[in-house]
DNA sequence: CGATTTTTGTACCATATCGCAAATTAATCC
DNA sequence: GGATTAATTTGCGATATGGTACAAAAATCG
């Protein structure tokens, strides 16, 4: 029940007043949410998280509060994770094509990582489906779907004010093709779709959007 | 513990042998239906489907099997169920737009019923989230999955045929940016958002496919 | 070193869960 | 009516589950 041994790592150590954790919280974390995304909420249990994280049950509690706490500040993590991401290709100046090739790239990324077997997208396979019941995991779910269709609606809107797109173009309408087409590849991915298969609809999909055919 | 107390229904009735049913296998397994897709698989506990089909674990048991071959005759029964309807529309004639607006307006029926909110979409929520660990229902998935790209990709292959489309078009890519639609709607219904919004995202995606705007 | 603080480790509790065995009930067949 | 068949009902049992109480451990502070 130890994940390491060694003092802890960080330099900044505000010489903390008792026994020292035998975990670091940000490593802990990940392993949960890699747990919920493969296992999603209700399959997972706090023995399964116990034997990830290296924590047991008692500390699990007292770092992160129950189960759900534990769940949601794992999706957050997450949604923090992958907007970093997405964020960095939009910050980059490029042409259109190409930033859409990369989104997608890093989605692919995201969803096709895992030892055993892809994970898909946390906010598409597990937390919508918790969304219905709790209103907490909703806010946070709808706040992801609508972040992303305004990501790539500015990404079409610049586009098209430097002429990349013809002026007939709606970016509101392209963005919501560029989110359902991460949706569908996120679903696809966790049915083991290969990834050449997913990299094709994409393709595909980007050439609809920018007009090249339609 | 009684579903109903009349006597069986169907005229059709081959003398069975021993004490009759207390129940009727369509409506039961239509309730469990209902119980997964709400809660998913983890989630929904044998009690929970007792209670619902009004039978008691040992007869849902005997009846279906054990839990995971009831989730899957669940699921059998919503693809039979959702295939037919979106069969209906298939074998009618009408111009494309049409055609598509009422598969839309279908598949919006069944993500948006529920008593306690929307359900969304059984591949979607609940299989995809199975599929990644069980082959069977992985199988099934990625069979909903391709089937209803084919379905799009003939209806497309049908209208360009017919001079609705573009000779530039190709049916394969729409009917992925068809199902793409789907799932994004399945998503977002889940995360209760609004009928009229999701109306407006199939209209933009409609209008795109056609090639009406781009 | 002793007191204090914080975390860990063990053990536990109440309940839920899945699945099944045995007895009971209700129908048909002869 | 008695035998047979099939479904129901009750209840059990082994295990899993989420959560917590409590003592031991490991650090700092004075």
């Amino acid at each position: 029940m130890v994940q390491k041994s060694k003092p802890p790592t960080a330099a900044t150590e505000p010489k903390r007043r008792g026994r020292p954790r035998a975990y670091e919280p940000d490593v802990a974390l990940g392993k949960a949410l890699d747990l919920f995304r493969k296992q999603g909420f209700a399959a997972t249990s706090l023995d399964d998280l116990s034997t990830a994280t290296g924590m047991n049950r008692p500390s699990l509690y007292g770092a992160f509060g129950d189960k759900r706490e534990l769940y949601i500040k794992s999706y957050q993590r997450y949604r923090d994770e992958a907007g970093a991401a997405i964020g960095a290709v939009f910050r980059e100046e490029m042409p259109l094509r190409q930033r859409l090739e990369r989104i997608y790239a890093s989605a692919l990324d995201i969803y096709l990582s895992g030892d055993s077997g892809p994970r898909g997208c946390f906010t598409v396979v597990t937390a919508a489906s918790e969304a219905v019941g709790d209103p907490e995991i909703r806010a946070m779910v709808l706040d992801g779907l609508t972040g992303l269709d305004k990501a790539f609606a500015s990404c079409f809107r610049r586009a098209k004010e430097k002429g990349e797109l013809p002026e007939s173009s709606d970016p509101l309408v392209l963005a919501q093709i560029a989110s359902a087409t991460v949706h569908t590849i996120a679903i696809r991915s966790r049915a083991r779709v290969p990834r050449k298969e997913l990299e094709a609809i994409v393709k595909g999909a980007i050439d609809v959007m920018i007009g090249a055919k339609g």
